[in-house]
DNA sequence: CGCACAAATTGAAACGATTCAATTTTGACA
DNA sequence: TGTCAAAATTGAATCGTTTCAATTTGTGCG
């Protein structure tokens, strides 16, 4: 069944079939509808690789996704994959498992795959105007926000909760429930990084209260917010200091490993140590005792991120970074102190 | 830059520089030579639409998902994606948000997207032959096994745990320690469900070892696998009785959202009620108990679906079902009766 | 030296859509 | 009824590959 089939049962010819599968004018009603009637009976499905070919392009959407265990990413990968199908488009997932090839892999999947726009979900994206060059076709980075230093803000867009401050937020309210003494478990951190923004908002609602930061109750892990690593970097901190009452974690999961590490060690949350974080995943809920954190729209970030991808696909030189507020939500695992 | 460029330059036909390129026989060395240097210095990138049409095929992979919160299931995909890519395939994901969908949506998947095979992660997948008969390319259902009924399992190739032999072994571990009241709250289970499949497992267990199932501490919940059913399950359950030692639950995130039921119930894990559960998620380590679990082996889950749909493209009428084996990870959800 | 046969190479026809210039049809109006 | 513009329709070129029949080149042998 290909579009000649159908011209000949209507007695037409392909160019006007091809005009009213495409909702072109100039194309009268009864034509109209008499096309699209033997395209139902028959049960016709355009070939989109001659379609593609011509017109050089193919309705496909790149989706570079940092591969390692994430949860929050996974959640915003499904919202992203029914939003791309909802506007036509197909989605081409890539999972990088290191930082540094994300650009490489979006634009080589931009070229294999002739993709109309990227998404990138996660990593660390520092990278140069002469990197991101390689990419030539509009992209859009999700999750990431204000990170991007030196880079020309007009040539993509980007949507994410702003890291900075939010991550002051969840520590006033740790400073808001009486601690004072708060110590932090982060990623390393890297120039313009998640972790960086994060972290410099930990030490910015510190001294905004008076509180002096103690580098001594800060500890930096590998990895980039892997449980393992967090575990045992609360290990290290606490082999080293035991009295603080309070933690700031940069993810939910990265909290769920600190509180084991605690409990572990005899301390329990919260009656010892508060812990908060920053995600809001499902399974946080769950936790015991159930984890307060600072939960990001996941569903909103990927609506968004595909709306503004398909609005800059419809009217080029367009961009918008996007910032979504991330709220609060109480848990069981902060403590007033009194 | 197309391969009539590369021909040209190279002083050759576009048949040669065709037949280069896809490894055909009976072409010099020296030709070979040429054109594969004249390919490294232009960076050509071979037009895939073109291809594909004239082959009338797309080396592309559909991948149906089932879209709800199974956290085992984005791991497995992880795996999925790199492996597809390694054997020169594309990816085309497609998350599907009720059973019902499933085969429906591969079959509409391998239509318009001329997918060489489809993988079917998790879901229900109560199909009939004739439904079944929709899809028209090899597939490979991972995560299923034994649920097929009046199948032909020679159309088909399947990868997964024994859900009964698993579920039993992990009842047995609560006997072996010393549980004889053993509660269950189990997502709806249809015919052949993975759902049915481990329950009876757990019933058959627990018989073999001369305890007769209660059927007061069985409580079925809605949904497939979501936490919040399972903790409203729970709830249920101890209204009615709490006479109970430990808990059997279908997988690692209703098990977590079992021990916070029961905690917010004033039960303790283990000290009250032991819970074992079948998954083995990363998350579960960090569990406040860490749960006791039979893993699931996701990366030679992934690994083995997709070795065994090429060998069914490669090879048609091949078809395989694969049992792997889950292991029992000790935990310390578990309490050992004396 | 020429013949047969294999190896290497080529040319041209697909594949199934889109697009645009060219052509036909329609309808309004004088 | 004839003219003209607008609307509707068509034909043909094109996209970049693969494939296969046809042709050229090369080789061994009588």
């Amino acid at each position: 069944m290909t579009i000649k089939d159908i011209a000949k049962n209507c007695g037409v010819s392909v160019s006007t079939v091809s005009r009213v599968l495409n909702h072109h004018p100039d194309v009268s009603e009864e034509v109209r509808r008499r096309v699209l009637d033997e395209v139902d009976r028959s049960a016709y499905i355009p070939n989109n690789s001659a379609r593609d070919l011509v017109r050089s392009r193919s309705d496909a959407i790149g989706v570079v996704v940092r591969g390692t265990g994430n949860l929050f990413f996974s959640r915003v990968l499904k919202t992203v994959s029914g939003e791309i199908e909802r506007y036509g488009y197909t989605m081409v997932p890539h999972f990088v498992h290191s930082d540094a090839d994300e650009v490489k892999a979006g634009a080589v999947l931009e070229r294999e795959k002739k993709l109309q726009g990227l998404l990138f979900l996660g990593g660390r994206f520092d990278y140069t105007p002469a990197q991101l060059s390689c990419v030539g076709v509009p992209f859009v980075c999700c999750s990431y926000n204000n990170c991007f230093g030196s880079l020309d803000e007009a040539s993509f867009s980007s949507v994410a909760i702003d890291d900075y401050a939010t991550a002051r937020r969840a520590v006033e309210e740790l400073i808001r429930r009486g601690h004072r003494k708060i110590a932090a478990v982060i990623p390393s951190r890297e120039d313009r990084s998640i972790s960086e923004l994060r972290y410099k908002g930990f030490l910015d609602a510190l001294q905004e209260h008076g509180i002096d930061p103690d580098p001594a109750l800060v500890e930096e892990t590998g990895g980039c917010f892997e449980m393992p690593d967090s575990y045992e970097g609360v290990c290290r901190l606490l082999s080293r200091r035991d009295d603080f009452t309070a933690m700031f974690m940069l993810s939910d999961t990265t909290a769920l490993a600190a509180i084991k590490a605690l409990e572990d060690h005899g301390k329990h949350v919260p009656e010892d140590v508060s812990v908060i974080a920053i995600d809001g995943l499902n399974v946080s809920e769950y936790a015991i005792p159930t984890l307060t954190t600072m939960v990001q729209p996941a569903d909103e970030m990927g609506r968004e991120s595909v709306r503004i991808l398909m609005e800059m696909l419809k009217n080029p030189g367009y961009y918008h970074h996007r910032v979504l507020e991330a709220k609060l939500r109480e848990g069981a695992s902060v403590r007033t102190l009194n």
